[in-house]
DNA sequence: GCGTTAATGGAACTGGAGACCCGTTTGAAC
DNA sequence: GTTCAAACGGGTCTCCAGTTCCATTAACGC
């Protein structure tokens, strides 16, 4: 839906645009399975258009026709990723929502399977462009659901007012996302818990307070 | 150096092992500046085994031989990066120091060459074992040349007894490398000063004292 | 210097990724 | 339910990444 508005603007007559009913959905469903199966057994490097094809009982023709490309099919699986939204918990403190949001992106990254997508997501993010623009609007959207959490804390007085709630739960993310794919060190239960420590810790002596 | 040793232990006879003399180093050189240039300007995605082969002047077969793909180059170099160290600032305050760490590391990232380098590295460990390792252990010898920092701002009362130095120096570089390799944001200077900031405030509440 | 052989490099071969053509299916409008 | 074009899919072709083979070059030990 998001994506077929999207590709309307730049493309008049992009494939799968015009008749989105019944089969050519079918299509994008099967398609975006087979890849997610594939990126989660094997990886980016291994993205391939053929197998892609031929595990979701489609014509190889259509993928390439529809995707062009390995990011191409990375970067709709993104599209289709972000309008999957889970929501935010609700501790009751924001030091609890924290630790919550830093246990659920550890909980992601240490799953075999959605670790595996990941690391393939920004692999391919890093090839290419239009890739990356899809994993930021990913992770804009993700934490925007959790941005409440933050405007509610600092109406309880936990953080000081004018706090960024973006920078704050970027903080939280950061240091999991870096062991993720920059060093790949294992990532313990105590790394998240300290991650959500140690940015609350820089919120309450204002270091995100927008200026 | 460090190559011949390590591909010494683990296959008896890998090309390049037993006669490192001249030429054989002189064909690395070539194909490791070969491959820094064409990751600066195309990246991974982009790297090519005949091109680096052509543009290294170098027969192909060789560098197929030596390096087989594309993430052997990648990971080869990354040994090499290792080895050429850069020394840590020394501004006389931890919080000088940490702030120098976050405004290089933004720096190196930002810059058109070095960030496509390192952007394509990045992509590189995540779909490759042996090139991650390599990785992790690049950052591994680029910390450790900063832990004395830390320790000198301990031992001066900056920061509690007991502090973690490379958890402290993580904390620093984390949110650079996730904005740089997850939602690609722009790298503006004050992200690197907030950087280094919330890291000292947390390090001086203890997050990374070693329980 | 001289012989040995590790390492390189040119050339020819192969397989599979990706492009193209064109007939078939099927969603949308009436 | 009929029509029309959008989208799919099978088959074929092309090209290049990666391999193999063998002749040539030049390190290393004497």
């Amino acid at each position: 839906m998001e994506l077929e508005t999207r590709l309307n603007e730049s493309r008049p007559a992009t494939p799968g645009t015009l008749r989105p009913g019944g089969r050519t959905a079918k299509v994008r469903r099967a398609v975006l399975d087979a890849t997610l199966d594939a990126l989660a057994e094997s990886g980016f490097h291994a993205l391939n258009m053929d197998r892609i094809a031929a595990s979701a009982g489609v014509g190889k023709t259509t993928v390439y026709r529809r995707w062009t490309s390995p990011t191409g099919l990375v970067g709709d699986l993104l599209h289709d990723m972000a309008e999957q939204s889970l929501p935010a918990a609700d501790t009751g403190t924001l030091a609890g929502d924290l630790r919550a949001n830093a246990e659920l992106v550890r909980a992601t990254l240490t799953d075999p399977r959605m670790g595996a997508v990941f690391r393939a997501v920004i692999a391919a993010a890093a090839c290419d462009e239009e890739c990356a623009r899809a994993l930021a609007g990913f992770y804009r959207t993700r934490l925007a659901e959790w941005t409440p959490a933050v405007a509610k804390g600092a109406a309880r007085g936990e953080v000081p007012a004018g706090t960024d709630p973006v920078e704050l739960l970027r903080a939280v993310s950061a240091p999991l996302y870096y062991r993720f794919a920059v060093t790949h060190e294992e990532l313990a239960a105590d790394v998240a818990e300290r991650a959500a420590t140690a940015a609350l810790a820089a919120a309450r002596d204002g270091v995100f307070v927008r200026e």
